[in-house]
Formats: C-alpha cells, structure tokens, sequence
DNA sequence: TACACTTTTTAACAATTCTTTGCCAAAACC
DNA sequence: GGTTTTGGCAAAGAATTGTTAAAAAGTGTA
C-alpha cells in the first residue's frame, strides 16, 4: 500500500484528505509541524510527500529544497490560488507538481496518482542492453551478439528474441509474444509466431528436435532458457 | 505545434472540436475505431491523447489501460455526465482528467493546455547543438559535421535527421517524421521518406544492407541508433 | 524573362521481410 | 493400437522497403 505523507497543519482540512486517501487505499501520515517533516520523510520513506506551502515552523520552499537531495520521491505543494507556482516546479525548489487549495480530493488523488504512475515507470526504465550467457541484446541499437558474434536479425525475429529474453526462465504464451509485436488482435490459430521462433532457432544455433535454447513448451508456448547460452 | 489523437467516433462533434483545436494552434488526428487507437498513438506519438469513453470496437478505458505503458503523455477522457468518472482518474485506467460532454470546445481547450503545462514543465528544452558521438548537428545553422567533416545535406534531409537525432533510440513512423517535416497529411502510401533516408544513409556511410545508424524497423518505422556514431 | 542548376516528388522495379498455407511429425488422448 | 491436437517448417504469396531515374518544382543569376 503506498505511504503519503501529508505535511499540512490545518488539522480539518488534513483529516478530510486522509480520509478521503485511506478510503483510496493510502496510508496516510500527517504532520502539521514544518520542522519536522525533513525528519519524518527520512523516517517513513513515504511513496509521495505532499506539502503546504504555508507551515508553522518552517515553510514547504524550505523544507522541500531541504528534503530534495535525500528524498527522491514525487513532491506535491499545497499552495494558494494567488501566488506564481510555475516557478515552485522548477530546478530550484525541485517541486514534481501543485495544487491550489482548497483542494478537491478528487484532484487531488488524481495528481497524486499521475505522479506515482511517472515515478514508478521512471524507475523500472526499460534495460537498454540485456546479457545472459553468451548471448547479449543491445535494445537501442536493435543488435544482437552471440559468443561475440553479431547475428543480424529481422525486425520481428529482434522483437519476438527480446521479448523472450526479456522474460527468461517463463513460459510465453503465443498470444503474449503476439500481441508484444503486433497492435492487432491475436485470433488464435495464427503460426507466425511457429515459423519466426523456427527461424530463430535456425539463425542460434538451437536444434528443433531438442533445443537448449528456447524450448517449447507443449500446449502452453515458448520458453527461454536463461543457463543455457 | 502541438498534437492531439482525437478519438471520437462522432463525426460531427470530432469535426467541430478539430476544427477549433486548428485554429488554435493544433495539429489534430481523428480515429473513430477504438481498435485503432494504440496503434495510431505509437505511430503518431501525439502530445495529448483525447477519448471518448464510447467507442465502438473498444470502449475507452480499456483502451487507456492498454496504451497506459507505452504512452506516458497527459490522457484526457470524454464522459457522459451520469457516469462517476473518480475512479477513471485512478491508478487502474490512468487518465489524467476528464471533460463531460457535450464537450464545449472551449472548456476543452482549456483542459488540454493545463495538461499540456503540466506535462510539458518536466520536458527538456530544445537544444541549439545536439551531439552524438562523432556526429553533431548544429540547429542554427543546420550543419551537421561527421567526424569533424562537413557533409552537406539538403533542407529535408536535414530536417529528417535533426528529427530523428531528437528522439535517438526510438522507433519513429514514417507518418510521424512526414508531419515533422511537412504541412500536409500523410496519405499511408507515400515514399518520400524513404527515398531520402536512402539518401541520407548514402552521405553518412551507412550500408543499408545492415544499418549501424538508422535502422529499419519493418512496418514500423525508423529508429536513430544513439551509440553507433 | 530565360537559363542552368538544385532539390523534391513520383513512379517503377528489385530485393527483402513477413504472412499464410499445407503437409508431415510429435505429443497427448482414448 | 488408432485418433486428435499441437508443433516444425518449407514454400508460395503478400506486403514493405531500397534504389534508381525521370519528371516536376523551386532557386539563383543575369
């Protein structure tokens, strides 16, 4: 369940948030003393920090230029309809996004979910090139290298190898590695699937009648053997 | 300029929206079938994608679910005015906002350029040199040197390549490099741009038979291949 | 304006890549 | 055993791409 931390001293308003997110499967911290909110992000690691721009103690500038360098997670300011906040967003106080108050909690979840969504895909970024074995996949380049050997793939069969790859050690279905090549419908009967893994095959070295290297897996699909390159 | 997917499958409304996005500045897709809609935003790459909730072939929020991890740019959705659209905004579907129809353009026009604010403060700014490798391409001056060379390319070549340069490491359709370079719609069967990706390939050094710089990728497009200069 | 020259578009054809088909083999089922 | 289902793959057919060359459009110059 993801932790945000709400730092917010208008005890009201703060409580109607958080029971607005608990009820959105958030957990919740609140903490209306800007002092402490540096201490408390160290202490929960929270998924988001959301933070008023107005607090007792020590505003949320501060405070979110102060949390920044150890904190790498979205910040979301709280902030009133008035003041500039474009340039809150920017490289200074390293702000992720804003809203103005007083907030609807529905805005609100959005925002805090759209900044989730761009943190976490940021993070699981895509490998840019993937080795196992003998074998290594150069994803930007669209290359492949077995034993040091470059083998010039098709754009399909390149797509149809990564994908494998990407998933080593389980079984793809044909619809799966389908639809991970193709924007159209997979109809169930289609071979290209059969004749392109054939062709792979061909291309590494892998006997049909007892590959090592991606097995076929009756009934189910295909399966790349991580050991075996 | 900027460009919105509009899917929509009601003729006249997407018409009316279109034609006033235009005049403000837009650059505007119609796809009316649902079933068409991911491939048109990995093909067109649109700043914004608009969807109406009702579509035929495939309603829009399985369609924001699908293309959710391809797409990472603002998803604004159209909805009809009984429906609860919160859970939309949620983490499952991934919208970032939603109007009520009937839409009126104004309203909409509003809503797409807060997302694209939104959006658009996390982008990196155009750059006046772009280097890679042993190539660069100076924008003013639109001059590229190769390994400290001069190669003279014509206007559009240029503009390909700077365009291609731009998004190293992605697959860009033909279409979408069409509109980068022209003001007129791509009409699906065009061969400009391969005929001058030949061209360029011949001044670069590239061989065509196995390309290390731009690779095809078939049915799909190109792609700039960042470390291979 | 005419003229030479460059660039872009279009059309055609060859080459490559992909899809579909069909037959045979292998695996599961009875 | 026999039958049915699933997989391998060759070969034909379809679609896409590379390339060339000629036509069209645009540019510079006098």
């Amino acid at each position: 369940m993801n932790c945000v931390l709400l730092a917010e001293d208008d005890e009201r308003l703060a409580q109607l948030v958080k029971d607005y997110l608990v009820s959105n499967e958030f957990r919740v911290v609140i903490e209306g003393i800007g002092h402490n909110v540096p201490r408390r992000v160290s202490e929960l690691m929270p998924d988001i920090v959301i933070l008023d721009i107005m607090l007792p103690g020590k505003d949320g500038l501060t405070i979110c230029k102060e949390i920044r360098p150890k904190y790498s997670g979205p910040i979301l300011m709280l902030t009133a309809r008035d003041s500039n906040m474009d340039q809150v967003l920017g490289l200074e106080f390293g702000a992720d996004d804003y809203v103005i108050k007083p907030a609807e909690p529905r805005v609100l979840l959005a925002r805090i979910r759209a900044l989730l969504r761009r943190y976490h895909s940021e993070e699981k970024k895509e490998q840019d090139e993937i080795s196992i074995g003998a074998l290594s996949l150069n994803v930007a380049a669209r290359k492949i290298h077995l034993n040091g050997e470059n083998v010039i793939l098709s754009s399909h069969e390149f797509d149809l190898l990564l994908e494998l790859a990407k998933n080593a050690g389980k079984i793809l279905s044909r619809e799966y590695l389908f639809n991970a090549i193709y924007n159209r419908p997979y109809d169930g009967l289609d071979r290209t699937i059969d004749v392109r893994i054939s062709h792979i095959r061909k291309k590494l070295n892998d006997n049909p009648d007892n590959p090592e290297k991606i097995k076929t897996v009756w009934g189910k699909g295909y399966l790349f053997v991580p050991d075996a390159w």
